[in-house]
DNA sequence: GTCTATACACTGATAGAC
DNA sequence: GTCTATCAGTGTATAGAC
């Protein structure tokens, strides 16, 4: 009986192509942008032929799509550091060393969410009014409970998030050019570690955080 | 002598068709980027036949770079309030609220320029290792004196202006997500006044900004 | 300087043999 | 499940009349 050697064996052939395929999807799209990109390149970079990146994604814009919600998802699971916190010092702190983390990891993922974004989310706006909007309301109650408690100045919570997003993706985002000002060497571990103690440490100091009220 | 009067409205027809297309561009190159934006758009959004485009543009990547540079140069005029300044609170706080003026009068150049880094700066890498490197390393200079004369913590600047062009730029080029976040609606004036608020505060604050050497 | 018509290249997607 | 050959559609760029 043939049958099931033969489903398990195709399940996992489809799942390492598929695999292949959104890795290499991932870094040719935020090279070249959505238009910029070409099934061609992406199959040369995954290292298939053209024809079966359509026989496991239908059409190009099913492929972004998937790129994107993946990234997206990797967005939300850095957050679980900030809820079980006892405060800013350990929860925010936490959240920024977890996004350097990706932005050092994973820049092509930040990057390919950035453009999607930067072109009024044409594939994700659905999850936009509602995960992320969630998401995001539910972390600025917990900043509130923060502030109520007097473990930090009284900072509008949407700001200071958006704040945080912004420097810790710059440093995927604008990697070029701070690459480039950096005499053309990407950052070493230590050159990394002081970015993160310099981001963390003006924006902790910045809402005046403290591990008890005043 | 027909020929200087003629020459002369040639001028000014020139001059007036370069500003209207290259407004269109900079708005379709935002929204589409490089590879998704269209002469055929462009020309549309600018109100001309798509041949006029390539009589004053030779290729599309010729008027590209001069939407990039016209950006390119916007963002450096912006720090003249940084150099006269007598400490970092006017310096740098000028600076911030004019950056955040941009992001909010200019976002479409905000994006184009934020998407040609991600692409690795295919057209402006000549201007990131030279107009940018010496312009940056003029402004670290100006933050290094600060810190020499005890008005702010000895924090490092590379990474401070990284924040500050982050955090600026990000109401610009993540415009749509905050949007979204906003219930779907644009800031008004106050929503306004209170980003750049919070932005400045937050920054000063988290350098430890002072009016005079402790 | 303007604009219609068109050449030429390339891309996403599919058909069909293996 | 793989892959070659190919189609239909679109995009940049240009030629040439006005």
């Amino acid at each position: 009986m043939p049958a099931v050697p033969r489903t398990i064996s195709k399940k996992i052939i489809r799942q390492e192509n598929e695999k292949l395929i959104l890795e290499a999807a991932e870094k040719v799209f935020a090279e070249a942008g959505f238009g910029g990109a070409t099934m061609q390149l992406i199959a040369d970079v995954a290292g298939l032929p053209k024809a079966n990146l359509h026989y496991y994604f239908p059409t190009k814009e099913a492929l972004y799509r998937q790129v994107v919600e993946s990234i997206f998802h990797d967005w939300l699971d850095a957050a679980a550091y900030f809820d079980d916190a006892e405060g800013p010092i350990d929860g925010l702190g936490a959240y920024i060393d977890a996004k350097m983390e990706i932005s050092r990891s994973h820049p092509a993922g930040s990057k390919v969410w950035a453009s999607e974004i930067m072109h009024r989310a044409p594939v994700i706006q659905d999850y936009l009014e509602t995960t992320l909007r969630d998401w995001t309301e539910d972390r600025v109650a917990v900043i509130q409970t923060w502030i109520d408690r007097g473990l930090m100045d009284p900072v509008d919570p949407h700001h200071l998030l958006y704040m945080v997003w912004a420097t810790t993706q710059h440093y995927a985002d604008f990697g070029h050019q701070i690459e480039t000002l950096n005499n053309g060497q990407p950052f070493d571990d230590d050159q990394w570690k002081r970015a993160k103690d310099t981001v963390k440490s003006i924006i902790l100091r910045g809402i005046n955080a403290r591990a008890r009220r005043v």
